[in-house]
DNA sequence: GGCTATTTTGAACCAGTCTTCAATATCGAA
DNA sequence: TTCGATATTGAAGACTGGTTCAAAATAGCC
């Protein structure tokens, strides 16, 4: 049992080196060796506990893509009103700059699942998923009367995380114009005017501090 | 004169070479040998007129990104209608399916972009041009009164070619609910509640027509 | 047709990477 | 502490792909 759970911890070791040599080598170019000075090893040792390389960056891009998601998560929890949250929701899904690392590698990622089948599987359940996320915040505002939906939900979550994902795009490239603030103020344009809710930018949320005491 | 007009032509061949080559290979992982073999030459004629590969596959990015403008601008040419003008935009800016060359090019590049700064900014100029292409069709329907729009021309500008471009990626990701037309309907769904407009999808207009005869 | 400049080939060379595997080191249990 | 299993190293071999360059082919010109 003990060797077991030692094999997982080492994997799980690898995983995170992977995920950094991609960080800083490239999503798709990076190299065996790279992987394994990340982690501290030689390729050999790699390769005993991953036989093919792929399968480990892919278990990296799961990850991360999974930290991603429980993060956006967590950035809600506790917030009751449906208007913060989707304020704050539509925030916690663009990067910060143009390094944030998990977005880098999720624009990577968007890169090669063309060719990629698996990525592109991924992906696809995450923009699904991140769609979800929204449609429970429209239809929780809508059912109290604070939104007033000019679409389906369904639709507006769709536009909402395509929106996302393209200035994701935008700031990774450094628009010079779009920062994760202006990307913000321009999808809030679209998710008030398909709300009807004004939506207040504004300052962290003091509701946010409830749960604390 | 004659040498050097044969020169343009030959480089130009390669330039097609190349992007054949990556559209086969991939943007990024194409081998000096593969744009070679789609020219029907060998690596040594290749370096001959391009002595570093990334010349060749920037200009091949270059003449792609300017036949995908182009193309959406001889799209709308010859309609008169602002609306109908806003929708053959919209459906001109997305690929028919996961095939779609010329998306699928573009695709890859924004997930290169993050860390290569020239094709950062070879995108982020294509992205701000559409953005005007827009922005023109959206001011012209205003001034003409069949538009209310309900945000600046740009933000809707922005807003539509962000949508664009994630649906783009989300094509060829094989989304299986979103192809060309149900993107394009989410899209409308956007652009309906932005201009104020019903914009109809329905048939290739007749209006096209109106230049032939 | 012969001459020169341009273009292209083909082979040799080099660097980097993956793979394999015997030898070595480390761990955990008894 | 010792033993067997597990983990890791390091070096050798095979392969791929870029680079170089002398030699061959081709084109344009007189």
């Amino acid at each position: 049992m003990a060797q077991h759970k030692r094999r997982v911890e080492r994997k799980s070791d690898l995983v995170d080196a992977a995920w950094r040599a991609m960080l800083e080598h490239g999503a798709t170019s990076v190299r065996l060796n790279q992987v394994a000075e990340q982690a501290g090893l030689t390729s050999g040792a790699i390769i005993y506990h991953y036989p093919d390389l792929q399968e480990l960056l892919l278990d990296a891009h799961r990850a991360g893509m999974e930290r991603f998601y429980e993060q956006r998560l967590r950035a809600v929890e506790g917030i009751a009103s449906p208007a913060r949250k989707l304020v704050v929701t539509i925030m916690s899904g663009l990067p910060t700059d143009s390094d944030d690392p998990d977005v880098r590698l999720l624009c990577e990622l968007g890169g090669a699942a063309a060719r990629n089948s698996v990525y592109a599987l991924l992906l696809t359940s995450l923009y699904d998923r991140q769609v979800s996320l929204y449609q429970v915040i429209l239809e929780a505002g809508a059912a109290q009367g604070v939104f007033a939906l000019q679409d389906d939900s369904l639709a507006i979550g769709r536009n909402l995380v395509a929106l996302e994902d393209a200035y994701g795009y935008r700031i990774m490239a450094r628009h010079g114009a779009i920062d994760q603030e202006a990307a913000a103020g321009l999808i809030l344009d679209y998710a008030r005017i398909a709300t009807g809710h004004r939506l207040p930018l504004l300052t962290p949320s003091p509701t946010t501090e409830d749960k604390e005491p």
